[in-house]
DNA sequence: TACTCATGAGCAA
DNA sequence: TGCTCCTGAGTAG
């Protein structure tokens, strides 16, 4: 379930797993042909940004990698399994392998690139930044925007590790109709947006998967239970009764509250 | 067995 | 906006 605190619970996994260990690094499904300048070096940290997961083996040696939308880890305890399906990558120490399938970016990087990528990323809602800055970026890149915020919040550059599942949540939760342009976002409605973000990604993180309900962010209550509107076009609205909408935007799916999301 | 769908994003037009 | 790529799960027949 690719978001943003898949890809930091991923990256902390690998931290505690493989932080400052020498991997064994393949490719049995034979695309990841960088494998090979990774494979035996030590791994000195993992970090995430967004939905993009950063190894770094050295300056000049980082392992980029990004789920996209079918992106999947499998950590796998004790002898490591027979592959089955398409493993594009492994990662190994003794009694320990995990398997990468499916991503749409794994590739080595310099520091030059690293740098590239990272400039063209917004504010992660899930790096903490005690002095608030992060927030201001976010503000005034929607605020200078005539585009809905339903499309601005799926942007990685306007904020990176929302996907479409927290986009529909944090909008309906902060009472947002999607397709108000950013710029006639009030102040206290970023804040807001903001906020729960923080807020939600860090449950995501705790949880591994995506509770958006207050009656429910401390247990999970099961998939039909999560949500607030997302995969429920049609049922009624758990506020207002009204039917949940769902709409085609740029070509992902919207959902909305026609009576909560005035 | 065949088809559809999905939590993403780059690219061309 | 539409097409493309990546993979596996679920469903219809």
């Amino acid at each position: 379930m690719p978001e943003g605190h898949t890809v930091h619970r991923i990256a902390n996994e690998f931290n505690e797993l493989f932080g400052g260990k020498v991997l064994r690094v393949d490719s049995p499904q034979g695309r990841f042909a960088d494998a090979r300048l990774v494979n035996g070096q030590k791994l000195i940290r993992a970090s995430a940004v967004g939905k993009q997961m950063f190894l770094h083996f050295g300056e000049d040696l980082v392992l980029r990698i990004h789920l996209g939308i079918y992106g999947k880890w499998q950590f796998h305890r004790g002898v490591a399994p027979e592959v089955i399906g398409q493993v594009r990558a492994r990662f190994a120490i003794k009694g320990i392998t995990a398997e990468l399938r499916g991503p749409t970016v794994c590739e080595v990087i310099d520091s030059t690139a690293l740098a590239v990528v990272s400039k063209r990323l917004g504010p992660d809602p899930l790096n903490p930044d005690p002095v608030g800055a992060e927030f201001e970026r976010f503000a005034a890149r929607v605020k200078k925007s005539s585009t809905a915020i339903g499309l601005l919040l799926m942007n990685q550059e306007v904020i990176s590790g929302i996907g479409n599942v927290y986009r529909a949540e944090i909008l309906f939760r902060a009472r947002i109709n999607p397709h108000l342009p950013g710029a006639a976002l009030k102040p206290k409605q970023l804040r807001a947006i903001w906020d729960d973000s923080v807020m939600l990604l860090n449950v995501g993180v705790v949880h591994g998967v995506m509770i958006t309900r207050d009656e429910f962010l401390a247990e999970d209550p099961g998939k039909a239970e999560r949500n607030w509107v997302y995969k429920r076009e049609g049922q009624p609205c758990r506020k207002c009764r009204k039917k949940i909408v769902l709409e085609i935007a740029a070509g992902r799916k919207l959902y909305f509250c026609p009576g909560c999301q005035r």
